[in-house]
RNA sequence: AGGCUCGUAGCUCAGGGGGAGAGCGCUACCUUGACACGGUAGAGGUCGGCGGUUCGAAACCGCCCGGGCCUACCA
């Protein structure tokens, strides 16, 4: 057994031990193993991706419940994996060509895809990595991407099957469109943010000379691809407009006034423009209106004005065109008025540009009858969201859903399995079709659009474990235990994996969704490269190491509740690592040749071994409890105080002259130490893996890793030994107290007179006369029930004791008294208290019994401890009047 | 506009019907043979405000104030 260095030294430790763990296969999940599964698919990150915060303390969560699960008996799985990120990754590349001075058209389709590939091979995937840094027991002989070869033969199958049900459709509508990405996007793919923009007033006079019709509208520019004026048809200032006609400035097109019920007569002038091509009510309107508006494109894909928005605009920038627009009218004197105007514009997620309602040809997923089922078996307790706010969010989303835009019109993707003939006709099929089924053409086009990548996270629960294959890890691993995310991706990825699993497997994706938090800066602030703010993970592991980070995420990690983020908490933890690091050194320096006890022999040892054993009892039925309901951070928290307070603080502090001596117990202590240790680790490693695994091969244990020890359950409790603990540490804390309050040296040994109210108590402390020496730096002259205070001693009176620390000559008495009456004061106030209470007959008739019996007793032993301090300030007040 | 969420010690946050807890920070004293990344003791809070329910509210309910977030087509 070799000793543990000074110092921890995380560098080494994590890399010998990961590599350690790889190559003994201790990820590595084998289905044939008969124990309860305990599966988690790991969100796949970008494969553009690098680790951020939120990753980290997303799989740090993860791994915690994977390697507890692991510990405590289950055939775990977990399946890491990246997502080939479509708009992004091509974003990246183009990039790249650009730099080169060509574009994706020039090289052409394949060609361009192969660049892809290539750049995925050299940079993509740097995040794995970094996965494996932080300490993730992925499965990663199972690591899957979107994009290879079985998950594309699922989406294939999923799409071909949906479609063949009429679940997936083709449709020509309004689309969001984001100019920079020259892609459609779904609905949840446009970010909102409120702006302070100008409501512009255009006047449009009536044809026939009558005077005019004031619009307002945000966006002039698409005046040129008006179609109408609605007004509202309960609006009276209106009735005499509606059939007319207005001539459309700038155009001299004529379009009629209509009336339409979603007209607000309380904005703006009750007038409103409509551009059915251009904004999604307008379209609305549109097809409402019988016969139908005509549409009129005047925005290309490209931003850039159309030849229908008129030969003066044709080309120019939407912007641009805006200015123009605005100008010519003011030159008209049709602009009646600007003001100011709140409002939120719709932006792509992926690069912020300003995005353009566009009607376009494009594929649907018709998710009304998914999205039922998906919110049935979240109402029936078949998934079951933690926090259970979450659900509102979900429902309030399914419950509104809309069809989903899936087509896009990039290459790096799932090129959708459909094919184009001349004569018209579409095949969709999960094979290339030789020839067209109706007209035998040869020729067939595929269509040039890809899937959204969402379309193919969404199957990642059961493709990843080999669907459409019926394969083993489907049946062992299916459903997923628990889904670890972030609250933004509920919509995205939840709910979808929700439809697509019920759809495909016939059952949930998961049993539980741990909806974690948003890790912030330290002033709460989200993390952004903009705002200059970004911590990165990997320089924290550097700079602390891996446990000391994750240990933070952990604590901070409660539920409901942001993670406000600082480096200084991450050197707090460290102190703990360290805390850990050194009680371990103590422990196998002065226990060496013991080896690892079973169970420590309970009834031999002291009173301090029983209670100690029995706190590390409570802690891992705490952890094991928290964790079952996903709260890390009291986890974390129970860990903390059991291993720096209880152990480190008390135990090890009190066996120490057992140590150090040659008492007969010495040996059962040693190996009561041991086996704490060895244990604690145990119930560490989860939240800590590298220093635990590092502290454990270097004692006595049993196995090859702790990775694979049991995690720690049916250690004895021992309620009379918690007891007993109780009035040594109260002792201890008095003959403290007054240590301190009088500002003695803690140098200066103490002598102690302890008066005990009970023989209970008596006992107990002249058994354990050896640990009050040592704990409290005191010799303990006496120990009695019926001891005199002797003259010039300093008091402190407690439940069970009072003890007395003479202090001849050196005791200064205006201070003592000093002392004695704060307390005095501080007692009054609590008898005051509860004696009005029990004094209330309202109390007394209606608390609970056991309440009243409880406050009574609290009430007694104020009122005797009031007896004790007030003797004791006698006997002081005395002793000054005569001194004096 | 609707919905959600938060407001507790200087800071960050737990808790949750029976007179307030932790970590960090702060103050005092201490190189006691694991650890100064340490030890001991201490100071510090009318639990955002106002009402209500209750024998009892920091906790439950309502309203208000103040942060944060999400959803939404008000041109």
């Amino acid at each position: 057994m070799a000793e543990l260095d000074k110092n921890y030294n995380p560098e080494t430790a994590e890399k010998k031990w990961y590599e350690f763990w790889l190559s003994s296969g201790m990820f590595t999940a084998d289905p044939d193993d008969t124990a309860a599964p305990f599966t988690i698919v790991i969100p796949p990150p970008n494969v553009t991706g690098t680790l951020h915060m939120g990753h980290a303390l997303n799989a740090t969560l993860q791994d915690i419940l994977i390697r507890w699960k692991k510990m405590s008996g289950c055939n775990v799985l977990w399946i890491p994996g990246m997502d080939h990120a479509g708009i992004a990754t091509q974003n990246v590349v183009e990039r790249q060509l650009a730099a080169e001075g060509v574009d994706r058209h020039t090289i052409g389709r394949e060609r361009f895809i192969e660049r892809v590939w290539t750049w995925k091979a050299e940079y993509g995937g740097r995040i794995i990595n970094q996965l494996k840094r932080l300490g993730a027991s992925c499965d990663w002989s199972r690591e899957r991407f979107t994009l290879d070869e079985g998950l594309s033969n699922a989406v294939r199958e999923v799409f071909v099957s949906l479609y063949e049900q009429g679940l997936i459709y083709r449709d020509n509508r309004l689309i969001n469109w984001c100019p920079r990405c020259r892609t459609a996007l779904s609905d949840i793919e446009v970010e909102h943010e409120d702006v302070e923009g100008k409501l512009t007033y255009i006047r449009y006079p009536f044809s026939d000379g009558s005077g005019h019709l004031t619009v307002a509208t945000t966006r002039p520019e698409t005046m040129l691809g008006d179609t109408a004026v609605a007004v509202n048809p309960n609006d009276e200032r209106y009735s005499h407009a509606i059939g007319k006609t207005v001539s459309l400035p700038l155009t001299g097109r004529m379009i009629p006034v209509i009336a339409d019920p979603s007209v607000d007569p309380a904005f703006g002038t009750g007038a409103v423009k409509v551009t059915p091509s251009h904004d999604f009510n307008d379209e609305a309107t549109a097809k409402r209106q019988s016969p139908a508006l005509p549409f009129i494109t005047v925005i290309a894909p490209d931003g850039k004005m159309t030849a229908d928005a008129g030969r003066k605009f044709a080309g120019m920038d939407r912007y641009e065109c805006r200015r123009m627009v605005i100008r010519d009218l003011q030159d008209a004197g049709l602009v009646e008025k600007q003001e100011k105007h709140g409002h939120a514009i719709s932006q792509c997620y992926r690069c912020k540009t300003v995005i353009e309602p566009l009607p376009a040809l494009q594929w649907y997923v018709k998710v009304g009858p998914l999205a039922e089922q998906a919110v049935k078996a979240v109402r029936d307790g078949k998934t079951n969201f933690v926090p259970r706010s979450w659900e509102n969010t979900y429902f309030a989303w399914m419950e509104n859903i809309k069809d989903w835009c899936i087509s896009r019109q990039i290459w790096w993707g799932h090129r959708i399995p459909a094919w184009y003939c001349d004569c018209g006709e579409v095949m969709v099929a999960r094979r290339e079709p030789e020839q067209c089924p109706k007209c035998g053409n040869i020729n067939l086009r595929q269509e040039e659009d890809v899937l959204d990548t969402w379309f193919s996270s969404a199957l990642w629960p059961f493709s990843t474990l080999g669907w459409p294959e019926r394969t083993r890890e489907l049946q062992k691993y299916y459903p997923t235990s628990v889904l670890v995310t972030g609250f933004d991706i509920i919509f995205f990825w939840v709910a979808r994996m929700m439809m697509m699993g019920i759809k495909f497997m016939g059952d949930v994706p998961f049993n539980d969704v741990y909806i974690h938090a948003l890790v912030r800066d330290a002033s709460g602030q989200k993390m952004s490269k903009s705002k200059g703010n970004v911590i990165d993970p990997l320089v924290m592991m550097d700079k602390y190491g891996t446990d000391a980070f994750r240990f933070t995420l952990t604590a901070f990690a409660a539920q409901g509740r942001d993670v406000k983020f600082s480096e200084e908490r991450v050197e707090g933890y460290r102190h703990f690592v360290n805390k850990l690091w050194n009680a371990a050194r103590f422990i196998l320096a002065n226990t060496e040749g013991k080896m690892l006890p079973a169970v420590p022999d309970l009834q031999s040892l002291d009173v301090g071994s029983r209670w100690i054993v029995s706190r590390l009892s409570a802690t891992a039925e705490d952890v094991r409890k928290a964790l079952e309901e996903y709260r890390f951070n009291d986890a974390a928290g129970s860990m903390y105080h059991f291993i720096w307070h209880e152990l480190c603080d008390w135990y090890i502090e009190m066996v120490k002259p057992v140590l150090y001596g040659d008492s007969a117990d010495k040996a059962a202590v040693q190996e009561c130490l041991v086996y704490l240790l060895e244990r604690s680790l145990r119930l560490l490693h989860p939240f800590m893996p590298y220093v635990t695994e590092e502290i454990w091969q270097n004692m006595p244990h049993e196995g090859n890793s702790i990775v694979r020890a049991p995690f720690p359950a049916d250690i004895p409790r021992d309620g009379a030994a918690e007891d007993q603990m109780e009035v040594l540490m109260e002792t201890v804390t008095a003959i403290r107290t007054i240590r301190g309050e009088l500002n003695l040296s803690p140098t200066l040994e103490l002598r102690a007179l302890v008066k005990t109210h009970s023989d209970h108590a008596r006992g107990i402390l002249s058994e354990n006369m050896l640990f009050l020496k040592k704990l409290a730096r005191a010799d303990i002259l006496k120990i009695g029930g019926d001891l005199e205070k002797p003259g010039g001693s300093s008091v402190a009176v407690r439940s069970h004791v009072e003890v007395f620390v003479p202090l001849e000559g050196l005791l200064d008495v205006d201070l003592e008294i000093e002392r004695i009456r704060k307390e005095m004061a501080k007692l009054e106030e609590t008898s005051e208290f509860l004696g009005s209470k029990l004094r209330n007959q309202e109390f007394l008739g209606r608390a609970p019994q056991q309440i009243v019996a409880k406050e009574r007793e609290k009430f007694d032993d104020c009122m005797k401890k009031i007896e004790r301090v007030r003797e004791n300030l006698q006997k002081m007040l005395d002793l000054k009047g005569g001194g004096s």
